[in-house]
DNA sequence: CTTTAAAATTGACATATATCAACATTAATT
DNA sequence: AATTAATGTTGATATATGTCAATTTTAAAG
């Protein structure tokens, strides 16, 4: 799909892939972002960040998709979340102990920002605005990890996958029909279950004429009933 | 345990009971916490803090112990941590929505320090090094719900128990003897199973002479064991 | 001290879920 | 086009776990 010419100015300045966190900079912080920044192209499947390793930047994707996972006991995966353009990745690594605790790993080709981390906690420590919303960014993220640990935990097969798929409808793609480029091994792993159990439930869901997938999209015909399913648990 | 006589000076300048985080404060910064703070003591089983409630303070635990959980589905509970004196609870709601997120119950006599919301967000902006260790907090905290969230979804349930138990002995107690001021269901909660699960695995526990409870106490008897479990998961 | 309420315990049972092994399909590579 | 590898699918089976109901123990209240 890429090709030589369609490379991007490669300035920040009026960067159209920018996530919003950055609008919140002025010219001077941009062009200090601008010059300790590196943008790097995926190929989908490659690893982004890995679980572990030291975190030199922060990250922000410009196109793409990605999955953000912890990685878990004997090669078990949680998926906390979908990463789509365009996004801040920061982590609770920053303030911590400067390693990365999830791994970041390409779904489509993607486009990423790797943002010095020394230049990044500078500028948030001179802007009040942006740092207040790389807080709430945090913030945020740390809600939808509370409201995944209540979900996976206490509610049973049928309920996880009918959250995993409305969360896909609500926060991703945000339309009833989407390409599925998300494997069922990928669909286990935001629903902590076994692929096999993920390709029973989806098979019982389309039997019920919840949703369809074919031809590499899932379909939602029934959102009112995996609505029910989710909330029945 | 308290009378009339035992109350403190209720001044923050020396205050014995002071969470670390407030130790970064000059005399000055002190002094507005002093003078924008409030103090209550909560009996055993009362509610210091309900989810959902607006966020008006955050809190300082100077005495006693609490327990800080999640409300779930159908009045279902998850045990995030386990709060000892002295520390410091804010929580993802003081960036995002200005709400509590999660519910706060006194497990003993426990006394609080209420700080008022915005004084805390004024002295924040002020003084980098509190800010700095305000964030690490906050982000160990999101670890350990990282960790919880893999150990409850990854592990089954003596694995899961050997964790609960484990924790209660490196994080809270740090004796292989402690107090059993934690109920079953309690343990349950902490462990994401039923409360007649957590009975039954510790009865086998005990059997296995990994521990004894009794008396009001619980022994660790063979801590290698109960770390095998957990690891084993 | 007695009564009541709450918490802990137990075993029987139903069911949710993982595992396994075999196979089918699709995608990637030569 | 042929081959390989990866992903998806299925049913049989074993097992982990929750639910229920009955009972005991412990704590709280009068």
């Amino acid at each position: 799909m890429s090709n030589f010419f369609d490379k991007e100015p490669q300035s920040c300045h009026g960067c159209a892939c920018m996530s919003s966190l950055f609008c919140l900079l002025n010219p001077d912080e941009l062009t200090l972002v601008d010059a300790n920044k590196i943008n790097v192209n995926f190929k989908a499947g490659e690893t982004i960040k890995k679980q572990g390793t030291y975190m030199s930047h922060v990250l922000s994707v410009n196109s793409g998709l990605a999955k953000l996972y912890l990685e878990g006991i004997e090669g078990r995966s949680a998926i906390l979340r979908i990463v789509k353009p365009t996004s801040f990745i920061g982590g609770p690594g920053i303030y911590f102990d400067q390693r990365h605790h999830f791994t970041i790993t390409a779904l489509l080709d993607t486009s990423v920002c790797f943002i010095d981390l020394q230049v990044f906690k500078d500028i948030l420590k001179g802007n009040q605005a942006f740092a207040e919303e790389f807080l709430k960014d945090f913030s945020r993220h740390v809600l939808t990890v509370y409201n995944r640990l209540i979900y996976l935990t206490q509610k049973q097969m049928p309920g996880r996958m009918a959250d995993a798929i409305l969360y896909l409808h609500d926060e991703i793609f945000n339309q009833a029909i989407f390409p599925m480029i998300i494997s069922r091994s990928d669909l286990a792993d935001l629903s902590a279950m076994s692929k096999e159990s993920a390709v029973k439930i989806l098979r019982d869901f389309q039997k019920e004429n919840l949703l369809r997938i074919s031809d590499h999209e899932l379909e939602i015909l029934d959102e009112e009933a995996l609505r029910k399913i989710s909330h029945i648990g």
